[in-house]
RNA sequence: GGGAUCUUAGCUCAGCUGGGAGAGCAUCUGCCUUACAAGCAGAGGGUCACAGGUUCGAGCCCUGUAGGUCCCACCA
């Protein structure tokens, strides 16, 4: 039975179906198997709320390409996928959903709320795993996590209580982020800032003793409220006297103290501040040296309290007009001035950040940061590109505590009890406990822990920590952790520090790092823009092999990517041209070729498996220093340029031709070769090459993807046939330009005559003569060592140590080729005068390697060599 | 204000430890050549942002300048 190829390549046909077999056949699973060396990645755990977007495809595209390229080396590869909880979103999502039915969480309560976000869990939060299958990913699915199930949830537990023990866990009074309409506490890492446009309100307060009054500004005049001071600069002479004193606040008719504080910038403004404890960090930090009081203002959702009737109710910027329309009424507002400043805002919703005083649980960040840092100063995790490790280090040097209490439902419910009877705090891994001091049985915290304190234990908890596992003891250290860059503060940083102070290890080897897939123009790909590209449309059309194939190339590592179809229709195309070549190599290929023993090899076999044995060489080798877009294209230059174009081109004959003697070195060479490429194209293009590999070998059952990763041969190391091959690609190539120059059509054949001293150089094109007839367009070719018979107004070809003649019928323009040769020459000349300055100056010949000397030494003997021709034939002509 | 990064062909981008500038797309010229028109053959197109420096030699290393992007930052 013949192997056959389906006419056109159609990725829809073949990917469902060869995921299934691997599915089936369990190639994706691992099991320790310390015979084995393991290579570990754990996958970002996308949020369960989340479909699958660019980043998701470029991110596990990635880990996808090292998990194929390692499993095929030999390595025992492990890949742990998982999805995150993500309590704000998937919250947030849930009380929407409820909204609409009228319904809110108070209602529901909290265990009708958390039975409610389960079953939502359970019903959407697959959709992005098997779109993750979609792309080809080949995770270990029966080790599949969840960031809440039980396993994490015990992990979590562990680390909370071993961290409260040692003091690294705490509970305080700060001011927070808070999100108004998230309704909970965010971390700094979670505040993003923007600029937005606002204004100056210029304030004028009178002094309580009569004695005058204090110009300042604000950008909050809605804050005023629970302002507890003005403060200025203790240096500054212009107030020394008004420092102790006190003033009247507007509206408020409070009387405030002035206090000095270095805090205060003398030069911004007129270096006066207002102090507001209660809404403003900076100022919660100058109450506490200054024993202030700390004066709340404002509701959780950001509303002003009831503590001030004639603005309870209003929203922050309801306030803020109604409280500047009073001060201009009270005569207070001097003036206003237009503003821009930068606003934080809620990395989930959008929404300005409230700062706000509240008691919070907090993770004293100091003591865990400096062993993270050290462990990449020292090597023990490597940064790629090594650039972020800058961005690492600068956040870890610059942390402040880290805020992981949040007022939500969805999540872990942080491990810690009071006793309403005595006041007493227990952290407690149990569910239930019972008050030391009076036996009563405790009420548990009722927030839960941000989301990134259960990721952060992500590369150990999936491998089953806190218990001794196997897993833990064969997989930890991961391999590799592939990221964007805009993760490494939320995830990658808390990774480290968690690995290293649970395990005693870090958590990974190496921290690949990549950009972000923008859209056409460049733009960030957002909802509210409307310019996200979704990847499952792509696949639809293109398939998951070009879509892959297209987020690995033409980038370098940690830079951003501009995506758009006119890239993947090119790689589509790659792909379609690997389908068809191996289409034609299997319309060749019968049963009966006996093909198991390599036959002997023709100068041109030797050049195509010399150069794919460099192939092989130079793609390990990036791939292993994570040039991944490196390897791609040296793949993709072999398999269409060398492969495709040059030597399926000049094996054609040999093929057609029954009575070839070398049809089956041939055959053995395109098959060898074409097995060879498939491999190294594998990790980047898995369902295309599996499909082809399967119907090459004619065997459904076998796969490439646990076939043996080539390894670069001495034995096929062929450099004399290199050469020769090169030569008469060299030769070709200035036939076919010459007569592209000339506009002579491809059907019109014409004879060749090759003229050479050397005799090594004869017997080359004597060899090759057939090649020229296909490539070249030749009727004939004659070889011979002068020019006897060859019309004098042939076209020349002067290559390097032979000259090839073209004598067209009709009389070629003596002229133009003059011209031509003129043209020739001066390039030549230049590229001699160049050469010879190199070796001319002396200090580059006592200071470079021998190597670029010899080297330099080389091209100089071939152009004037050439120069020597192209002279000689100048002289003939011009006669 | 601090830091990172980028500036290479018309467009989008590669370019590994310094040794004669590359790809894809676009453009132009020929080709339906029996694997592929999602193709084949050929061509044009770049003072590698600018200015210095190190070096026998710089797109690549160093310094500065200009512009873009991003991150961080308590200037009310």
């Amino acid at each position: 039975m013949k192997k056959e190829l389906e006419k056109t390549y159609n990725p829809a046909d073949i990917e469902d179906r060869l995921y299934s077999k691997w599915l089936g056949k369990k190639y994706f699973h691992a099991e320790v198997d310390k015979s084995k060396k393991p290579f570990t990645i754990v996958m970002p755990p996308p949020n369960i709320t989340g479909q699958l977007h660019m980043g998701h495809a470029l991110d596990n595209t990635l880990q996808d390409i090292l998990i194929r390229f390692k499993r095929m080396q030999g390595y025992n590869a492990l890949w742990v996928p998982g999805t995150d909880h993500a309590s704000i979103a998937t919250e947030a999502k849930i009380v929407e959903a409820m909204r609409e039915e009228g319904l809110t969480k108070e209602e529901l309560g909290r265990e009708g709320f958390l039975e409610r976000a389960w079953k939502w869990k359970e019903q959407y939060g697959g959709r992005i795993v098997s779109q993750l299958k979609k792309m080809g990913s080949s995770c270990d699915w029966d080790r599949e996590r969840f960031t809440m199930d039980e396993g994490c949830n015990r992990a979590v537990k562990e680390v909370f209580v071993k961290l409260y023990e040692k003091g690294l866990i705490y509970r305080g009074e700060r001011i927070i982020n808070w999100c108004p309409h998230c309704l909970t506490s965010i971390s700094d890492a979670e505040v993003e800032h923007e600029d937005q446009a606002g204004h100056f309100w210029h304030l004028e307060y009178k002094l309580a003793d009569g004695g005058g009054s204090i110009k300042l500004a604000t950008t909050r005049p809605e804050t005023l409220l629970g302002d507890t001071a003005i403060a200025v600069n203790p240096k500054d002479e212009r107030y020394a006297d008004y420092v102790g004193k006190t003033v009247i606040l507007p509206i408020v008719h409070r009387e405030i103290p002035v206090i000095a504080d270095d805090y205060v910038d003398m030069e911004f403004g007129t270096g006066v501040v207002k102090i507001t404890p209660a809404h403003d960090p900076n100022d919660f930090e100058v109450g506490l040296r200054h024993n202030l009081p700390v004066i709340n203002v404002m509701t959780d959702d950001a509303k002003i309290t009831d503590e001030y009737p004639r603005y309870a109710g209003m929203d922050r910027y309801e306030a803020r007009k109604a409280i500047v329309a009073d001060l201009e009424r009270e005569g207070a507002l001097v003036k206003v001035e237009d503003h821009a400043h930068n606003v934080g805002v809620c990395y989930r919703c959008g929404t300005t950040v409230e700062p706000r005083v509240s008691k919070q649980w907090f993770v004293k960040m100091k003591p865990l940061a400096e062993p993270a840092i050290n462990a990449v100063k020292e090597d023990e995790t490597q940064f790629v590109p090594e650039y972020f490790e800058k961005t690492y280090f600068h956040w870890l040097e610059n942390i402040r505590d880290w805020c992981i209490s949040r007022q939500l439902w969805w999540g872990h419910r942080i491990p810690a009890f009071y006793c309403d009877e005595c006041g007493e705090l227990v952290v407690s891994k149990d569910n239930e406990v019972v008050c030391p001091k009076c036996g009563k049985s405790m009420r548990q915290d009722p927030d839960t822990l941000d989301t990134w304190f259960s990721s952060a234990l992500w590369p150990f908890s999936t491998l089953g920590w806190p218990d001794k596992t196997e897993e833990m003891e064969y997989f930890y250290p991961t391999s590799t952790l592939v990221t964007g860059y805009d993760i490494i503060p939320f995830w990658v940083m808390r990774m480290m520090f968690s690995g290293i102070e649970q395990v005693g290890k870090v958590p990974f080897d190496t921290v690949l790092i990549h950009g972000l897939v923008r859209d056409s123009l460049g733009r960030k790909m957002s909802k509210s823009l409307g310019n996200g590209i979704d990847p499952l449309e792509i696949i639809d059309k293109y398939g998951a092999d070009a879509l892959r194939f297209t987020l690995i190339t033409g980038n370098a590592p940690g830079n951003d990517m501009r995506f758009y179809n006119e890239r993947v229709e090119a790689s589509r195309n790659f792909a379609n041209k690997v389908w068809n070549a191996s289409r034609f190599i299997m319309m060749n290929l019968t049963e009966e070729d006996a093909l198991s023993e390599m036959p002997e090899l023709t100068d041109a076999d030797k050049w195509v498996i010399s150069k794919v044995n460099d192939v092989v060489k130079d793609v390990t080798y990036n791939l292993e220093k994570y040039e991944l877009g490196i390897a791609a294209d040296k793949i993709y230059n072999f398999v269409w340029e060398e492969f495709c174009d040059w030597y399926i081109e000049m094996v054609k004959p040999r093929l057609y031709n029954e009575s070839d003697n070398t049809k089956n070195a041939a055959l053995w060479t395109l098959k060898e070769v074409l097995i060879t490429a498939l491999k190294l194209l594998h990790p980047y293009m898995p369902f295309v090459t599996e499909e082809i590999y399967c119907t090459l070998v004619n065997d459904g059952d076998a796969s490439i993807m646990i076939s043996s990763w080539p390894v670069y041969r001495e034995d096929y190391h062929f450099e004399a046939e290199e050469k020769t091959v090169e030569r008469i690609k060299e030769a070709v190539k200035g036939i076919r330009n010459i007569r592209a120059e000339m506009n002579v059509p491809p059907s019109r054949k014409a004879a060749l005559y090759v003229v050479s001293e050397n005799s090594d150089v004869r017997s080359i094109f004597e060899d090759s003569k057939v090649f020229f007839a296909t490539l070249g367009y030749a009727s004939e070719v004659n070889v011979q060592k002068d020019k006897a018979g060859i019309a004098d107004d042939a076209v020349s070809i002067l290559i390097h140590e032979a000259a090839i003649y073209i004598p067209f019928a009709e009389l070629v323009d003596v002229e133009k080729e003059i011209e031509r040769l003129v043209k020739e020459k001066e390039k030549l000349s230049k590229e001699l005068e160049r050469s010879e300055k190199m070796l001319g100056n002396e200090k580059f010949v006592s200071k470079a390697p021998q190597e670029k000397i010899d080297e330099e030494k080389a091209k100089q003997k071939k152009y004037s060599d050439m120069m020597e021709q192209v002279v000689k034939r100048l002289e003939q002509l011009s006669k």
